[in-house]
DNA sequence: TGGAAACCGGACCAAAATGGTACTGTTTTC
DNA sequence: GAAAACAGTACCATTTTGGTCCGGTTTCCA
């Protein structure tokens, strides 16, 4: 159904868990507890986000995470990307040459482009937004934004 | 990796050779040649292509498959669909109520927002435009939803 | 100085989805 | 009535996904 894995959408959730204490380290069980969500699951989701960057750890007493950057700068594209790999459609999209009909199959522009488009579309919204509830316009970049669903 | 399955990749390219004999009843033979894919692979794919209403099959002696529509009336979000279901890159996106944590999760909205504007994405480029950017012709159509990539 | 709080990096496993194939039936044409 | 071609369904192997656990390391603090 063209779906983000659940991690992936779990991920936001923790993300906006932590944009909503800036100032604050916070552990991995308090995290989980705000998230409902549970806590080795979390705890996984944690380390991956801090391997792409997204969020800082600090081990020891009194350790936890925090965002590595402003929620303004951390776009739903970031998130993805961290828990999925480069984002993109079909396995053209991300690698030319792998695929052996690529010379005659003739919709690997297509897909490339359509790709381009939601990449845009992700990386128009921010975990800031996501923060705000009702976001305004998601696609920024993207040149058919539509509208924003019901 | 927010991909597309392989059949739904294999569905386009199908659908491309289809639609590059628009007068033609081309059997599921011809289609897996063009198409250079398994004969059972695509004999799955234009079951799934029928029940969806993209294309007509005629039975018996000198039967196939033929689009139903024309080509610029077939999008890639219709094949995505017909492939995968109704498009929505979370749980939550597709179907509310399903989801305890709805309540104070916060993000849903945020994914309902991006999945319209993917949905949108996908709506706008067509069968056509898929034939129409093939890598035989080096002058790739202006009229695609964004710059491939970006 | 030692123990507790936390994160780190893996490994691991069960369950589900995916991709691919096969088989049998039905329809149509000649 | 025989052959061509689609229809429906069932099946299996493989991969991916989701979830959990464990031993190790770092830091704080009494």
């Amino acid at each position: 159904m063209l779906r983000v894995s659940r991690l992936t959408d779990y991920a936001t959730v923790v993300m906006t868990v932590i944009a909503t204490h800036p100032a604050d380290v916070l552990s991995t069980a308090q995290i989980a507890d705000e998230a409902r969500l549970e806590l080795p699951t979390v705890s996984k989701l944690l380390k991956l986000l801090g391997h792409a960057g997204l969020v800082e750890s600090f081990r020891g007493v009194n350790g936890g995470y925090r965002l590595a950057r402003p929620a303004e700068a951390i776009s739903l594209a970031d998130i993805v990307e961290a828990l999925e790999g480069p984002i993109g459609l079909t396995e053209c999209s991300i690698a030319q040459g792998h695929c052996d009909r690529h010379a005659q199959c003739g919709v690997s522009g297509s897909w490339q482009s359509v790709s381009g488009a939601i990449d845009g579309v992700l990386r128009g919204m921010t975990l800031a937004q996501m923060l705000a509830g009702r976001p305004a316009a998601p696609a920024k970049g993207a040149a058919n934004p539509a509208q924003a669903n019901a």
